[in-house]
RNA sequence: CGGGGCAUGGCGCAGCCUGGUAGCGCAACUGCUUUGGGAGCAGUGGGUCGGCGGUUCGAAUCCGUCUGCCCCGACCA
Protein backbone atom coordinates (compact mmCIF):
# COMPACT_ATOMS: atom_id res chain seq x y z
CA UNK A 1 0.00 0.00 0.00
CA UNK A 2 1.02 3.23 -0.96
CA UNK A 3 0.74 6.15 1.50
CA UNK A 4 0.07 8.58 -0.40
CA UNK A 5 -3.19 6.23 -1.47
CA UNK A 6 -4.15 5.43 2.03
CA UNK A 7 -6.06 7.47 4.37
CA UNK A 8 -3.46 7.45 6.97
CA UNK A 9 -5.01 10.34 9.66
CA UNK A 10 -3.00 10.51 12.84
CA UNK A 11 -3.24 13.10 15.50
CA UNK A 12 -0.45 14.38 17.09
CA UNK A 13 -2.06 15.56 19.88
CA UNK A 14 -4.37 13.63 22.38
CA UNK A 15 -8.01 13.80 22.26
CA UNK A 16 -9.14 14.98 25.63
CA UNK A 17 -12.13 12.48 25.33
CA UNK A 18 -9.29 9.57 25.68
CA UNK A 19 -8.67 8.60 29.51
CA UNK A 20 -6.49 5.36 29.03
CA UNK A 21 -3.73 4.66 26.91
CA UNK A 22 -4.99 1.93 24.07
CA UNK A 23 -8.04 4.40 23.65
CA UNK A 24 -5.57 7.64 23.47
CA UNK A 25 -3.27 5.41 20.42
CA UNK A 26 -6.32 4.65 18.59
CA UNK A 27 -7.61 8.28 18.22
CA UNK A 28 -3.97 9.32 17.31
CA UNK A 29 -2.91 6.29 15.13
CA UNK A 30 -6.59 6.76 13.21
CA UNK A 31 -7.96 3.46 13.75
CA UNK A 32 -11.02 4.64 14.83
CA UNK A 33 -13.50 8.07 15.74
CA UNK A 34 -15.99 8.31 18.19
CA UNK A 35 -19.83 9.36 16.78
CA UNK A 36 -21.79 9.46 19.97
CA UNK A 37 -21.15 7.77 22.96
CA UNK A 38 -20.16 4.26 22.95
CA UNK A 39 -20.41 4.29 19.11
CA UNK A 40 -17.62 3.93 17.15
CA UNK A 41 -16.39 4.20 13.54
CA UNK A 42 -13.76 1.94 12.46
CA UNK A 43 -11.34 3.26 9.98
CA UNK A 44 -9.43 1.23 7.33
CA UNK A 45 -6.24 0.72 9.42
CA UNK A 46 -8.56 -0.13 11.93
CA UNK A 47 -10.36 -2.33 9.93
CA UNK A 48 -6.75 -4.16 9.09
CA UNK A 49 -6.84 -4.63 12.28
CA UNK A 50 -10.02 -6.16 13.40
CA UNK A 51 -9.65 -8.60 10.02
CA UNK A 52 -6.85 -10.01 11.42
CA UNK A 53 -8.39 -10.68 14.62
CA UNK A 54 -11.36 -12.45 13.15
CA UNK A 55 -9.18 -14.41 10.98
CA UNK A 56 -7.06 -15.83 13.91
CA UNK A 57 -11.25 -15.94 15.66
CA UNK A 58 -12.35 -17.92 12.66
CA UNK A 59 -9.83 -20.46 11.71
CA UNK A 60 -9.89 -21.46 15.70
CA UNK A 61 -13.63 -21.58 15.08
CA UNK A 62 -13.63 -23.74 12.49
CA UNK A 63 -10.84 -25.93 13.87
CA UNK A 64 -12.88 -26.83 16.66
CA UNK A 65 -15.81 -27.79 14.52
CA UNK A 66 -18.25 -25.28 14.64
CA UNK A 67 -19.88 -23.59 11.83
CA UNK A 68 -20.29 -19.96 10.90
CA UNK A 69 -23.92 -18.18 9.90
CA UNK A 70 -24.89 -14.90 10.55
CA UNK A 71 -28.03 -13.78 12.99
CA UNK A 72 -29.98 -10.47 12.73
CA UNK A 73 -29.15 -7.71 14.80
CA UNK A 74 -32.77 -7.00 15.31
CA UNK A 75 -34.95 -9.48 17.12
CA UNK A 76 -38.47 -10.06 17.73
CA UNK A 77 -39.97 -9.43 21.16
CA UNK A 78 -42.11 -12.78 20.95
CA UNK A 79 -39.12 -14.90 21.20
CA UNK A 80 -37.79 -12.88 24.08
CA UNK A 81 -41.02 -13.10 26.11
CA UNK A 82 -40.66 -17.21 25.36
CA UNK A 83 -36.97 -17.03 27.25
CA UNK A 84 -38.34 -15.19 29.94
CA UNK A 85 -36.10 -11.85 29.49
CA UNK A 86 -38.05 -9.48 27.62
CA UNK A 87 -38.90 -9.16 31.51
CA UNK A 88 -35.35 -9.60 32.56
CA UNK A 89 -32.77 -7.98 30.58
CA UNK A 90 -33.57 -4.02 31.92
CA UNK A 91 -32.50 -1.27 30.36
CA UNK A 92 -29.73 -2.49 28.78
CA UNK A 93 -31.97 -3.99 26.30
CA UNK A 94 -32.74 -1.19 23.45
CA UNK A 95 -36.22 -2.06 22.55
CA UNK A 96 -38.56 -0.12 19.68
CA UNK A 97 -41.58 -0.55 17.48
CA UNK A 98 -41.90 -0.95 13.59
CA UNK A 99 -44.32 0.72 11.76
CA UNK A 100 -46.92 -1.86 12.23
CA UNK A 101 -46.43 -1.41 15.75
CA UNK A 102 -44.54 -4.77 16.49
CA UNK A 103 -42.10 -4.71 18.84
CA UNK A 104 -38.18 -5.94 18.63
CA UNK A 105 -35.11 -4.84 20.21
CA UNK A 106 -31.33 -4.61 19.16
CA UNK A 107 -29.55 -7.95 19.76
CA UNK A 108 -27.07 -7.68 22.82
CA UNK A 109 -26.50 -11.51 22.62
CA UNK A 110 -28.34 -14.31 20.28
CA UNK A 111 -29.57 -17.01 22.66
CA UNK A 112 -33.42 -16.66 21.73
CA UNK A 113 -32.04 -16.72 18.02
CA UNK A 114 -30.11 -19.43 18.26
CA UNK A 115 -32.79 -21.24 19.97
CA UNK A 116 -35.14 -20.56 17.54
CA UNK A 117 -32.80 -21.78 14.82
CA UNK A 118 -31.88 -25.35 16.78
CA UNK A 119 -35.65 -25.99 17.57
CA UNK A 120 -36.27 -25.47 14.02
CA UNK A 121 -33.60 -27.58 12.59
CA UNK A 122 -32.94 -30.48 14.67
CA UNK A 123 -35.03 -33.03 15.38
CA UNK A 124 -32.82 -35.78 16.18
CA UNK A 125 -30.14 -37.21 18.40
CA UNK A 126 -28.02 -38.13 15.61
CA UNK A 127 -27.26 -33.86 14.49
CA UNK A 128 -25.64 -33.56 18.08
CA UNK A 129 -23.52 -32.56 19.10
CA UNK A 130 -23.42 -29.12 16.76
CA UNK A 131 -21.68 -26.01 17.24
CA UNK A 132 -22.90 -22.30 15.29
CA UNK A 133 -20.69 -19.17 15.57
CA UNK A 134 -20.85 -15.37 14.45
CA UNK A 135 -18.83 -12.37 14.67
CA UNK A 136 -21.37 -10.12 14.30
CA UNK A 137 -22.32 -6.29 16.06
CA UNK A 138 -24.32 -6.22 19.21
CA UNK A 139 -25.41 -3.26 21.17
CA UNK A 140 -25.69 -3.26 24.88
CA UNK A 141 -27.55 0.37 25.78
CA UNK A 142 -24.51 0.10 28.64
CA UNK A 143 -25.41 2.95 31.81
CA UNK A 144 -21.53 4.35 30.96
CA UNK A 145 -19.97 3.41 28.18
CA UNK A 146 -16.08 3.99 28.89
CA UNK A 147 -12.71 3.38 27.83
CA UNK A 148 -13.56 4.27 24.06
CA UNK A 149 -14.05 0.24 22.33
CA UNK A 150 -13.24 -1.05 25.74
CA UNK A 151 -16.65 -0.72 26.67
CA UNK A 152 -18.81 0.32 23.94
CA UNK A 153 -22.49 0.31 23.49
CA UNK A 154 -22.08 -1.16 20.15
CA UNK A 155 -19.42 -3.94 19.66
CA UNK A 156 -18.45 -6.52 17.31
CA UNK A 157 -18.73 -10.00 19.04
CA UNK A 158 -17.44 -13.38 18.10
CA UNK A 159 -20.87 -15.78 19.97
CA UNK A 160 -20.94 -19.45 19.44
CA UNK A 161 -23.71 -21.33 20.49
CA UNK A 162 -23.42 -25.44 20.88
CA UNK A 163 -26.26 -27.88 21.35
CA UNK A 164 -26.28 -31.66 23.39
CA UNK A 165 -28.44 -34.51 23.87
CA UNK A 166 -27.08 -34.60 27.63
CA UNK A 167 -24.75 -32.87 29.69
CA UNK A 168 -21.41 -35.35 28.93
CA UNK A 169 -21.49 -33.98 25.87
CA UNK A 170 -22.24 -30.20 26.63
CA UNK A 171 -19.42 -30.25 28.94
CA UNK A 172 -16.83 -32.16 26.10
CA UNK A 173 -17.80 -29.07 23.90
CA UNK A 174 -17.37 -26.61 26.62
CA UNK A 175 -13.99 -28.27 27.18
CA UNK A 176 -13.05 -27.97 23.63
CA UNK A 177 -14.25 -24.23 23.51
CA UNK A 178 -12.53 -22.94 26.07
CA UNK A 179 -9.17 -24.63 24.43
CA UNK A 180 -9.89 -22.79 21.66
CA UNK A 181 -9.98 -19.53 23.73
CA UNK A 182 -6.69 -20.12 25.24
CA UNK A 183 -4.95 -21.11 21.56
CA UNK A 184 -6.82 -17.38 20.62
CA UNK A 185 -5.68 -15.47 23.05
CA UNK A 186 -2.30 -17.12 23.06
CA UNK A 187 -2.43 -16.14 19.05
CA UNK A 188 -2.94 -12.83 19.64
CA UNK A 189 0.36 -12.77 22.00
CA UNK A 190 -2.07 -11.54 25.18
CA UNK A 191 -1.30 -12.27 28.50
CA UNK A 192 -4.48 -13.42 30.12
CA UNK A 193 -6.23 -15.16 33.08
CA UNK A 194 -9.55 -17.60 33.30
CA UNK A 195 -11.69 -16.86 36.06
CA UNK A 196 -14.58 -18.94 37.34
CA UNK A 197 -17.37 -16.06 37.04
CA UNK A 198 -21.44 -15.40 37.74
CA UNK A 199 -23.65 -16.60 34.56
CA UNK A 200 -25.43 -13.23 35.55
CA UNK A 201 -28.29 -12.29 32.47
CA UNK A 202 -26.89 -15.46 30.14
CA UNK A 203 -27.97 -18.07 32.59
CA UNK A 204 -26.97 -21.46 33.07
CA UNK A 205 -24.77 -23.71 35.59
CA UNK A 206 -20.57 -23.27 35.12
CA UNK A 207 -19.14 -19.79 33.58
CA UNK A 208 -15.70 -18.64 33.22
CA UNK A 209 -14.22 -15.44 32.25
CA UNK A 210 -10.93 -14.84 29.68
CA UNK A 211 -9.27 -11.53 31.74
CA UNK A 212 -6.64 -9.35 30.27
CA UNK A 213 -4.37 -8.69 32.57
CA UNK A 214 -3.21 -5.00 32.76
CA UNK A 215 -1.18 -2.25 35.07
CA UNK A 216 -4.70 -0.74 35.66
CA UNK A 217 -6.37 -3.59 36.62
CA UNK A 218 -7.94 -6.92 34.63
CA UNK A 219 -10.70 -5.31 31.16
CA UNK A 220 -12.53 -9.20 30.20
CA UNK A 221 -12.44 -10.45 26.18
CA UNK A 222 -14.27 -13.48 26.57
CA UNK A 223 -16.86 -15.42 28.82
CA UNK A 224 -18.18 -18.95 28.54
CA UNK A 225 -21.25 -20.64 29.92
CA UNK A 226 -22.68 -24.29 30.57
CA UNK A 227 -26.09 -23.13 29.87
CA UNK A 228 -27.79 -26.72 30.47
CA UNK A 229 -31.63 -26.46 29.48
CA UNK A 230 -32.49 -22.99 30.49
CA UNK A 231 -33.09 -21.96 27.08
CA UNK A 232 -34.12 -25.30 25.51
CA UNK A 233 -36.65 -25.71 27.88
CA UNK A 234 -38.12 -22.30 28.02
CA UNK A 235 -38.74 -22.04 24.28
CA UNK A 236 -39.42 -25.81 23.90
CA UNK A 237 -36.23 -27.10 21.77
CA UNK A 238 -35.89 -30.75 21.94
CA UNK A 239 -34.73 -33.71 19.75
CA UNK A 240 -35.20 -37.20 20.04
CA UNK A 241 -33.24 -39.61 21.50
CA UNK A 242 -32.49 -43.43 20.38
CA UNK A 243 -35.29 -44.23 22.45
CA UNK A 244 -37.98 -42.09 20.96
CA UNK A 245 -38.28 -40.14 23.80
CA UNK A 246 -38.39 -36.10 23.37
CA UNK A 247 -35.29 -34.06 25.43
CA UNK A 248 -34.84 -30.80 25.84
CA UNK A 249 -31.22 -29.99 24.36
CA UNK A 250 -28.18 -29.24 26.48
CA UNK A 251 -26.57 -25.84 25.46
CA UNK A 252 -23.52 -23.97 25.98
CA UNK A 253 -22.70 -20.40 24.54
CA UNK A 254 -18.98 -18.51 24.36
CA UNK A 255 -18.49 -15.03 23.81
CA UNK A 256 -15.62 -12.75 22.55
CA UNK A 257 -15.43 -9.44 22.42
CA UNK A 258 -13.50 -8.71 19.11
CA UNK A 259 -13.33 -5.33 19.04
CA UNK A 260 -12.45 -5.22 22.66
CA UNK A 261 -9.33 -7.73 21.79
CA UNK A 262 -7.94 -4.43 19.48
CA UNK A 263 -8.22 -2.12 22.91
CA UNK A 264 -6.99 -4.37 25.07
CA UNK A 265 -3.90 -6.11 22.69
CA UNK A 266 -2.86 -2.19 22.27
CA UNK A 267 -3.34 -2.00 26.47
CA UNK A 268 -0.39 -4.48 26.54
CA UNK A 269 1.71 -3.28 24.18
CA UNK A 270 2.75 0.04 23.67
CA UNK A 271 5.78 2.52 24.45
CA UNK A 272 5.64 6.53 24.50
CA UNK A 273 6.02 6.52 20.62
CA UNK A 274 2.73 4.20 20.12
CA UNK A 275 1.38 1.41 19.26
CA UNK A 276 3.88 -1.78 19.65
CA UNK A 277 1.38 -4.31 17.64
CA UNK A 278 2.22 -8.19 17.70
CA UNK A 279 3.16 -9.85 14.52
CA UNK A 280 -0.22 -11.68 13.34
CA UNK A 281 -2.07 -8.54 14.06
CA UNK A 282 -0.38 -5.36 13.12
CA UNK A 283 -2.03 -3.78 10.48
CA UNK A 284 1.46 -3.81 8.18
CA UNK A 285 4.14 -5.92 8.23
CA UNK A 286 6.56 -3.77 7.24
CA UNK A 287 6.60 -0.55 6.14
CA UNK A 288 9.42 0.88 3.77
CA UNK A 289 10.92 4.62 4.33
CA UNK A 290 12.95 5.71 1.33
CA UNK A 291 14.97 9.04 2.63
CA UNK A 292 14.34 12.09 0.37
CA UNK A 293 13.22 10.47 -2.69
CA UNK A 294 12.22 13.40 -4.11
CA UNK A 295 15.43 14.39 -4.90
CA UNK A 296 17.27 10.83 -5.34
CA UNK A 297 16.37 8.91 -8.16
CA UNK A 298 18.26 6.00 -6.43
CA UNK A 299 16.34 5.97 -3.05
CA UNK A 300 12.97 6.14 -5.53
CA UNK A 301 13.54 3.52 -7.70
CA UNK A 302 14.95 1.05 -5.30
CA UNK A 303 13.05 1.53 -2.37
CA UNK A 304 9.95 1.07 -4.95
CA UNK A 305 11.38 -2.29 -6.64
CA UNK A 306 11.99 -3.43 -2.77
CA UNK A 307 8.04 -2.67 -2.24
CA UNK A 308 7.09 -4.74 -5.07
CA UNK A 309 9.36 -7.59 -4.52
CA UNK A 310 8.08 -7.72 -0.98
CA UNK A 311 4.13 -7.09 -2.25
CA UNK A 312 4.93 -10.19 -4.34
CA UNK A 313 6.20 -12.05 -1.21
CA UNK A 314 3.07 -11.89 0.00
CA UNK A 315 3.86 -9.38 2.42
CA UNK A 316 1.13 -6.28 3.45
CA UNK A 317 3.93 -3.58 2.94
CA UNK A 318 3.52 0.14 3.41
CA UNK A 319 5.32 2.13 1.70
CA UNK A 320 6.03 5.79 2.66
CA UNK A 321 6.08 7.44 -0.66
CA UNK A 322 5.03 10.96 0.97
CA UNK A 323 7.00 14.09 0.63
CA UNK A 324 7.32 14.61 3.82
CA UNK A 325 10.48 15.08 6.19
CA UNK A 326 12.09 12.11 7.12
CA UNK A 327 11.30 12.84 11.21
CA UNK A 328 7.15 12.97 10.41
CA UNK A 329 7.74 9.24 8.61
CA UNK A 330 9.08 7.41 11.34
CA UNK A 331 7.11 9.51 13.77
CA UNK A 332 3.84 7.98 12.44
CA UNK A 333 5.88 4.41 11.84
CA UNK A 334 6.33 4.29 15.25
CA UNK A 335 2.45 5.41 16.08
CA UNK A 336 0.74 2.94 14.17
CA UNK A 337 3.13 0.41 15.15
CA UNK A 338 4.02 -1.57 12.08
CA UNK A 339 6.59 -4.42 12.83
CA UNK A 340 9.43 -3.88 10.50
CA UNK A 341 10.46 -1.10 8.93
CA UNK A 342 13.31 -0.64 6.38
CA UNK A 343 14.50 2.31 5.61
CA UNK A 344 16.42 3.13 2.38
CA UNK A 345 18.87 6.21 2.16
CA UNK A 346 21.64 7.40 -0.11
CA UNK A 347 24.28 7.10 2.73
CA UNK A 348 23.38 2.99 2.82
CA UNK A 349 22.65 2.68 -0.31
CA UNK A 350 26.08 3.59 -1.32
CA UNK A 351 27.16 0.28 0.42
CA UNK A 352 24.50 -1.75 -1.24
CA UNK A 353 22.93 -1.45 2.54
CA UNK A 354 19.74 -0.62 3.86
CA UNK A 355 18.66 -0.05 7.26
CA UNK A 356 16.70 -2.68 9.36
CA UNK A 357 14.76 -1.93 12.59
CA UNK A 358 12.22 -3.87 14.51
CA UNK A 359 9.28 -1.86 16.16
CA UNK A 360 9.96 -3.59 19.39
CA UNK A 361 13.65 -2.69 19.75
CA UNK A 362 15.83 0.26 19.89
CA UNK A 363 18.69 -1.14 17.56
CA UNK A 364 19.32 -0.97 13.93
CA UNK A 365 21.29 -3.15 11.81
CA UNK A 366 22.29 -2.85 8.10
CA UNK A 367 21.63 -5.33 5.60
CA UNK A 368 22.63 -6.13 2.40
CA UNK A 369 20.04 -5.19 -0.02
CA UNK A 370 19.56 -8.30 -1.78
CA UNK A 371 19.12 -10.36 1.43
CA UNK A 372 16.46 -8.27 2.68
CA UNK A 373 13.72 -11.20 2.22
CA UNK A 374 15.79 -13.69 4.02
CA UNK A 375 16.37 -10.79 6.65
CA UNK A 376 13.33 -10.66 7.48
CA UNK A 377 11.28 -14.18 7.54
C1' C B 1 -28.96 6.26 37.90
C1' G B 2 -25.96 9.03 41.94
C1' G B 3 -21.43 12.16 42.37
C1' G B 4 -17.67 15.41 39.79
C1' G B 5 -16.03 18.14 35.41
C1' C B 6 -16.17 20.13 30.41
C1' A B 7 -18.53 22.40 25.82
C1' U B 8 -14.92 28.46 21.46
C1' G B 9 -12.61 26.07 13.27
C1' G B 10 -10.59 18.89 12.13
C1' C B 11 -7.33 18.43 17.11
C1' G B 12 -5.33 20.96 21.70
C1' C B 13 -6.35 25.53 24.08
C1' A B 14 -6.69 31.22 25.50
C1' G B 15 -10.41 34.99 25.85
C1' C B 16 -15.35 34.99 30.16
C1' C B 17 -14.10 37.42 36.44
C1' U B 18 -14.11 43.49 34.84
C1' G B 19 -19.94 42.85 28.03
C1' G B 20 -17.84 46.50 22.63
C1' U B 21 -18.78 41.84 17.46
C1' A B 22 -13.11 36.13 18.22
C1' G B 23 -7.51 34.71 18.93
C1' C B 24 -3.03 31.16 19.53
C1' G B 25 -0.55 26.35 18.44
C1' C B 26 -1.15 21.98 15.49
C1' A B 27 -3.62 20.14 11.05
C1' A B 28 -5.32 21.65 5.78
C1' C B 29 -4.31 24.54 1.03
C1' U B 30 -0.62 27.73 -2.31
C1' G B 31 4.48 29.33 -3.23
C1' C B 32 9.76 29.33 -2.17
C1' U B 33 13.51 27.12 0.71
C1' U B 34 14.53 22.59 3.46
C1' U B 35 15.21 16.88 3.91
C1' G B 36 17.80 10.86 9.19
C1' G B 37 13.19 11.79 14.37
C1' G B 38 6.34 15.57 13.86
C1' A B 39 11.03 21.86 9.21
C1' G B 40 11.33 27.56 8.10
C1' C B 41 9.31 31.91 5.83
C1' A B 42 5.23 34.23 3.25
C1' G B 43 0.24 33.83 2.06
C1' U B 44 -4.98 31.42 1.96
C1' G B 45 -9.45 29.00 3.55
C1' G B 46 -12.36 27.37 7.67
C1' G B 47 -15.88 29.20 13.73
C1' U B 48 -24.14 31.86 13.82
C1' C B 49 -18.23 30.65 20.57
C1' G B 50 -23.39 23.32 22.03
C1' G B 51 -29.18 24.81 21.58
C1' C B 52 -33.18 27.98 23.19
C1' G B 53 -34.87 32.04 26.12
C1' G B 54 -33.75 36.49 29.06
C1' U B 55 -30.96 41.17 30.69
C1' U B 56 -28.57 45.13 27.70
C1' C B 57 -27.81 50.22 22.84
C1' G B 58 -24.58 45.84 22.44
C1' A B 59 -23.56 38.89 24.94
C1' A B 60 -18.38 33.86 23.69
C1' U B 61 -18.52 36.94 28.22
C1' C B 62 -24.03 38.16 32.84
C1' C B 63 -28.87 35.20 34.29
C1' G B 64 -32.23 30.95 33.34
C1' U B 65 -33.10 26.43 30.95
C1' C B 66 -32.20 22.29 27.81
C1' U B 67 -28.74 19.08 25.27
C1' G B 68 -24.15 16.66 24.39
C1' C B 69 -19.46 14.67 26.04
C1' C B 70 -15.73 12.87 29.68
C1' C B 71 -14.26 10.91 34.64
C1' C B 72 -15.55 8.03 39.58
C1' G B 73 -19.29 4.12 41.50
C1' A B 74 -22.99 -0.54 40.88
C1' C B 75 -23.46 -4.15 35.68
C1' C B 76 -21.46 -6.42 31.19
C1' A B 77 -17.93 -9.36 25.63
Amino acid sequence: MKLTNFPLHTLKEVPKDAEIISHQLMLRAGLIRRLASGLYTWLPLGMRVLRNIQKIIREEMNHSGAYEILMPMVQPAELWHESGRWGDYGSELARFNDRHDREFCLGPTHEEVITDIARNEISSYKQLPLIYYQIQTKFRDEIRPRFGVMRSREFLMKDAYSFHLNEESLLETYDIMRNAYVRILERLDLKFSIEKADPGAIGGSLSEEFHIIDDSGEIEVGHIFQLGTKYSKSMKASVTDETGKDCPMYMGCYGMGVTRLVAASIQQNNDSKGIIWPKKIAPFNIVIIPINMKKSFRVKEISEKLYETLIQSGYDVLFDDRDVRPGAQFVDADLIGVTHRVVVSDKELDKDMVEYKGRSSDKTRMIKIDKVLDYLF
